[in-house]
DNA sequence: CGTGTTTGACCCGCGC
DNA sequence: GCGCGGGTCAAACACG
């Protein structure tokens, strides 16, 4: 049986084989090639005629047996082969090694050098088309493998969500209910509260101490949580001709009046966002009786990006329903509502700035009632911790009105410019303006539909205080304000502690340490590659080596292909 | 035929 | 009370 060696040069080390062929066909020449050239590659060579070799032991070796010939050593594809030893002709391996060779010639110097360069590109080529492939293959595997990660996380996260809410709900004591919402309506008066589980919002979701309190009975309006810097002074009475439909919260500021949903809208899935109108028919109760829905769906985020796109891609299944031409605005506004799910309360409004129309602000309004895929996380923790941050009562009327800064500078350290408070607007409007990125990559100036990156969850979804998530957003939006990043873990944590909630507070603790790690591994990836796709790929994988599992990296073809409930199929 | 969009009508709160 | 403006509805329409 001949034997064949052969051996290559990786990264200065030489390694090598051997292979024992057999079937050598008799009538091959015994005339060796001594230009014989090996070509490395990926995938499985086919033979091309009867010289067949068929490989059926393989001793590999290292740092011996080099080449005795001093025959070429020819790079190829990066890796330098040397051919070791050579019998008969056109020995083509098929093996599980991936080796390809082709021969090009004999020992008999008549081969033309033009004729063995162009065999050479051409293998050159082949093994380039063959790498790509396999790197596809390994591309759709990966993906795979990050699809799962990424479900399996989402399922969790949505199960954990609902066990702390619960778990909250059933075990605080009643002294830490923070009385924030003044409310007409008691308890007592036959409210039915809602302790059961909660389909997950991630979408301005309150958090406990806005969405669960709201349910919650309180007659002190004195808390120190209360927006409102002054006492609210709240005649229920006299102000609502219906005080046992009603629900008069007074958030710093703004005043929103919550009625209860009739039963055609609860039948219909969604709170029709209309003007609190007189009812007094007997609330409904039940499950899905969620008082607090309709004060969080008052409160909204504006988001205000530059976009060529009709509307920006923010993960979310959108339907307009209406569309209306706004004064003072020649463009006319857009009205679409949330079809992710059936019930979906949440809605958008879309219309370009009247001064600049390169400029789209996107108005977000209410809670998702469903899970929401990767891709809608970023948008959904954004506007959540602009809503929270508006809503929870974690900063006073006298810093969030009247210093419309400090919520910029809480939200987005790093810029102070990013966010405002609207206290005009009939409802309390949180405006995040990306607009003035210096980087392009903030810009929302795309040819297809502009892409609000997520950035990557895992724990910093879940647990990371909705800040910080909002932070980590905008840093894979932006790399150049990733420095945000850093600011948010220099963070002065008593503030920070002071604006987070209850829940937050307690996750933050639990999850801080792989939070920080996860926040540590990604920023120093991004830092220290000015490449921002090697840093992107760095700070994935260090997602999914160890702190979860990374979100939707934005190349989803279409705001309407996401669908959350698939995903956690 | 199902789904999404368009668009005029309608409802409602608010200011005068 | 009336008009204005924001928001929504729903029939008609478009599209795949």
């Amino acid at each position: 049986m001949d034997r064949v060696g052969w051996g290559l040069t990786l990264n200065s080390d030489p390694i090598g084989f051997f292979v024992n062929k057999r079937n050598v066909p008799s009538s091959a020449s015994s005339t060796m090639n001594r230009r014989e050239r090996m070509l490395f590659s990926g995938v499985e060579f086919q033979p091309s005629d009867e010289n067949r070799v068929v490989v059926d032991e393989v001793d590999f070796f290292a740092n011996k047996n080099k080449s005795d010939d001093g025959l070429d050593s020819k790079p190829s594809g990066g890796v330098n082969i040397k051919k070791e030893i050579s019998h008969g002709n056109d020995l083509h391996v098929n093996t599980g090694l991936n080796l390809l060779t082709a021969n090009t010639g004999s020992d008999q110097s008549t081969v033309d050098d033009s004729e063995a360069d162009d065999k050479r590109a051409k293998n050159e080529l082949a093994i380039l088309q063959v790498e790509l492939e396999r790197l596809n293959t390994e591309n759709q595997r990966l993906k795979g493998m990050l699809n799962q990660v990424s479900n399996n996380y989402t399922t969790l996260q949505m199960h954990l969500v609902t066990l702390m809410q619960q778990q909250q709900q059933n075990s605080r004591p009643q002294s830490m209910q923070e009385p924030q919402i003044v409310e007409g309506k008691t308890s007592e008066e036959g409210r039915v509260e809602d302790k059961g589980v909660m389909a997950p919002r991630q979408f301005m979701d309150l958090g406990p101490s806005a969405a669960a309190e709201a349910d919650e009975v309180s007659h002190s309006s004195s808390e120190a949580r209360t927006l409102s810097g002054s006492p609210p002074n709240i005649d229920v009475s006299s102000k609502n001709k219906n005080t046992s439909n009603e629900i008069v919260r007074y958030d710093g500021d703004c005043k929103s009046i919550d009625r209860e949903e009739s039963p055609e809208s609860e039948a219909q899935g969604w709170t029709p966002n209309k003007a609190p109108k007189l009812n007094n028919s007997p609330k409904p109760s039940g499950p899905n009786d969620q008082p607090a829905e309709a004060t969080m769906r008052k409160a909204r985020v504006s988001v205000r990006a530059r976009s060529e796109a009709p509307m920006i891609t923010d993960g979310c299944q959108w339907r307009k329903y209406g569309q209306k031409l706004a004064k003072g605005n020649p463009c006319p506004r857009a009205y679409y509502r949330c079809t992710m799910a059936v019930g979906c309360p949440v809605r958008k409004q879309v219309q370009r700035c009247a001064e600049d129309r390169a400029i789209l602000i996107t108005t977000y309004e209410g809670n998702h009632n469903h899970p929401l895929p990767p891709a809608a996380m970023a948008m959904a923790s954004t506007t959540s911790a602009a809503a929270s941050m508006l809503l929870s009562g974690s900063m006073s009327s006298t810093e969030g009105i009247m210093n419309p800064n400090f919520l910029a500078r809480t939200i987005l350290p790093c810029s102070s410019s990013m966010a405002t408070i609207s206290a005009s607007a009939p409802f309390p409007t949180v405006t995040l303006d990306l607009t003035n990125s210096p980087n392009p990559l903030a810009q929302f100036q795309r040819s297809g539909p502009t892409q609000f990156l997520p950035f990557p969850s895992g724990p910093a979804q879940s647990f990371a205080p909705p800040q910080l998530q909002h932070l980590f957003g905008q840093a894979l939006l932006n790399q150049s304000k990733f420095s945000g990043l850093h600011l948010s873990q220099d963070i002065d944590h008593a503030q920070l502690a002071h604006q987070l909630l209850p829940q937050q507070q307690l996750h933050q603790g639990q999850q801080q340490t792989s939070f920080a790690d996860t926040i540590s591994a990604a920023t120093a990836a991004l830092t220290a590659d000015p490449n921002f796709t090697a840093a992107l790929a760095a700070a994935i994988t260090s997602i999914i080596g160890g702190n979860g599992p990374p979100s939707n990296n934005g190349n989803e073809s279409s705001t309407n292909t996401s669908n959350g409930q698939q995903q956690q199929q």
